[in-house]
DNA sequence: TCCTTATTGATAATAATTTTCATTATGACA
DNA sequence: TGTCATAATGAAAATTATTATCAATAAGGA
């Protein structure tokens, strides 16, 4: 919050609130779950507003858009998760993963051949948990 | 297409067009791009049949869907990109990467620990290439 | 407290994706 | 090769996440 006061913005009550609820999540919401649950603390804060706070939010470094499978976002703060997760996709899943100090090596290439100063990753891997490994073929539900 | 078949699926006009524009391309497409070029080897197809099958050949492990900017996604073969890519916040450019194969040991070390198969990972990078770190601070566009 | 203006919220607009459903074309079987 | 059950299609409507518009409000400096 401060930090928004220090760029020139003002200390809304919606943005405290939206502010608020992320801090206390500690995980990802989307966007409508960030609507109902600031009402707590703004009972008239839009949607809208919810959208724009999350925006500049993520503009300024404090959280992260992740995608989800189709359409929605979500949104955490950026210490909670870093962004890494194992994800089935037999039964869609999440797992956060930790220890990707791995990483660095391969960031630092990068950051050498690009010039790219690299501020954040995001690693997603897919595959198949050890119940849907069992599960010979995928049902088709978009047939019949 | 040959194993579409021998899952039990038609092998369609549509299909075999939207296929062939995949095959043909050397990066990604989104579906409004496979419509279009579609159209060449099926002037018939429409865009919900092209939404149709990019997800049948997504469930099927044939392409990969990537998650652009903001709403739309992207496809593409599965070896054509390894899913891995370089996003600056600034000007949004995105350049894929390669030389991943330093993942492998994360990678194993995660199936250990969970139990999970993985089929598939995705690496994002996010930072600023050389141009956007000389910006000192970012225009805020959506004041005023 | 007053005043400028950034911010808000309601509504409408946008755009990607999905659903619906009557029609068509695929492919198994004769 | 012809017939037929039905998977697949395409057009249009519906859905859903997100964004733009704009008059009304509230933040915060004077």
């Amino acid at each position: 919050m401060s930090d928004l006061k220090s760029a020139g913005y003002r200390l809304t009550q919606s943005r405290a609130a939206v502010v608020r609820i992320i801090d206390e999540s500690n995980g990802w919401l989307r966007p409508e779950q960030v609507h109902t649950q600031a009402k707590k603390y703004c009972p008239s804060i839009g949607l809208v507003t919810v959208y724009r706070t999350l925006a500049l939010l993520v503009e300024h470094g404090y959280i992260r858009r992740i995608h989800f499978d189709d359409k929605c976002h979500g949104y955490a703060r950026v210490e909670l998760s870093h962004g890494h997760h194992l994800v089935c996709r037999g039964c869609n899943q999440t797992i956060e993963i930790a220890g990707t100090e791995d990483l660095r090596p391969l960031m630092k290439q990068v950051q050498n051949e690009t010039g790219f100063v690299i501020e954040d990753h995001l690693l997603e891997l897919v595959g198949l948990c050890r119940e849907c490994q069992h599960i010979p073929t995928r049902p088709r539900n978009h047939h019949g």
